[in-house]
DNA sequence: GTCATTGGCAACCGAGCGGTACAAAACCAG
DNA sequence: CTGGTTTTGTACCGCTCGGTTGCCAATGAC
């Protein structure tokens, strides 16, 4: 994966956390005796992925998510633990699929062409046909009941490593005298991101493609980043 | 309202039906004879808003919103019907009360300033420590499980509603020289929206005013509005 | 074949969900 | 006071939630 320079971040070390209790809930990785599953473990996950993406944490309901994955619970909670688990799975999957378009994008060799290439992707995947319009990282749950909290902190942790890389990226050209003078950052990292999720909000409510990219147009043009 | 003159828009006509639909469940405004209520109907209004706000539609339990609003359940049925009014309620208040200041800030003589104060006011409402973080439009819930569908449709209406008073302000700009030549009022609106969408995003985590403002100044920096 | 081991499935668990029935309590008209 | 009307509070409704149990089918080792 060409973003792993900028994995220094939160998430990565989240993924690594729910990697490893997923290491030591499941079986041996070959089992030499016992029936075979019937299902393939990264098929049903991204069926799950799905399910969420389009109803948020809360909205995807155990039954819902037996339906998507084709399995019925007991096999779902032998192969992931729970509810909460099969989530952090499906959001670390998220990551290493979708944000990782997005974060590879960061490495163009100039600032502008990063950014670009950051903002297009990520339209590209909120718009993309083969998933639920807009972005797991805000559909799964920005706000929820008090005791899936920890639920809104994952995602919340998930979209800051995103800025972070962004901001990682941003601090290297303007060592480099690749920003404008006086650019901060930080603040550009932010504006950058606080435009790609709203583009989220408005792919889930039926933006297209087109409309996305003309809004990115304008932020491009307008932060004249093109010395 | 200072707004009025943007309000063609389906957000209103939503309102207008709630209206309707509460005036003819509740009695008449002076009940003649009858214990009296021992609450005021908006105070728990604005409570159940607060609620969710912070918790989201589905978050929100009845056990959550009647411990807010400090009224039991039969009560809160008495008054607004069903937990979904209560929301059409609770998001009408909000319209009229939260978003209705960022809409009077498009009341300024220019295309620039009009941007300008919008985004500020709708930054600074973002982070009102009277109010939880973020806004109730998106944290409501930008998706549901399929039975609650129709209220991420409201409140995507909602959104839409004050993107067309953006927009609207726009063309008339545009109409008046007031635009950068070929700049389309449609996107700039769509653009101004999602990143005070991403900044909602952001503030719900934990984003501070001054994030958001200096979001906010690199958005106004680069449109380069002013001719 | 026999047997230990594993996965699949129907049925079930306590808890909480949105919503309601009913009777006691608080008011006003007479 | 009495009678009519409305709100309040308790206790409950059917249902779905996330999660589990126990039985049987399917497999490899021997």
């Amino acid at each position: 994966m060409t973003v792993t320079g900028f994995c220094t971040d939160q998430l990565v070390t989240r993924v690594t956390i729910c990697t490893e209790r997923y290491a030591g809930a499941m079986s041996t990785e070959t089992p030499a005796v016992g029936r075979p599953r019937a299902f393939d473990e990264e098929t049903v996950l991204d069926r799950a992925t799905e399910a969420f993406w389009r109803h948020g944490y809360e909205g995807a309901s155990l039954s819902v998510l037996t339906s998507a994955m084709g399995i019925n619970r007991p096999s779902l909670y032998a192969a992931f633990g729970s509810k909460e688990q099969l989530f952090q799975r499906a959001f670390a999957r998220y990551h290493d699929t979708q944000v990782a378009n997005a974060r590879a994008a960061l490495g163009q060799p100039t600032a502008y062409a990063s950014i670009e290439a950051f903002l297009r992707a990520s339209a590209d995947g909120l718009t993309d046909r083969d998933h639920p319009a807009g972005c797991l990282s805000i559909q799964g749950g920005l706000a929820c009941s008090p005791e899936n909290a920890r639920i809104s902190e994952i995602l919340a942790a998930g979209r800051a490593a995103t800025e972070a890389a962004v901001e990682e990226r941003l601090s290297r050209a303007a060592k480099e005298g690749d920003l404008p003078d006086g650019m901060d950052p930080g603040a550009l990292a932010r504006f950058v991101m606080a435009l790609s999720e709203g583009h989220a909000v408005h792919a889930a409510s039926g933006a297209s493609r087109e409309d996305l990219h003309a809004s990115v147009d304008i932020a491009l043009r307008a932060l004249a980043l093109r010395q």
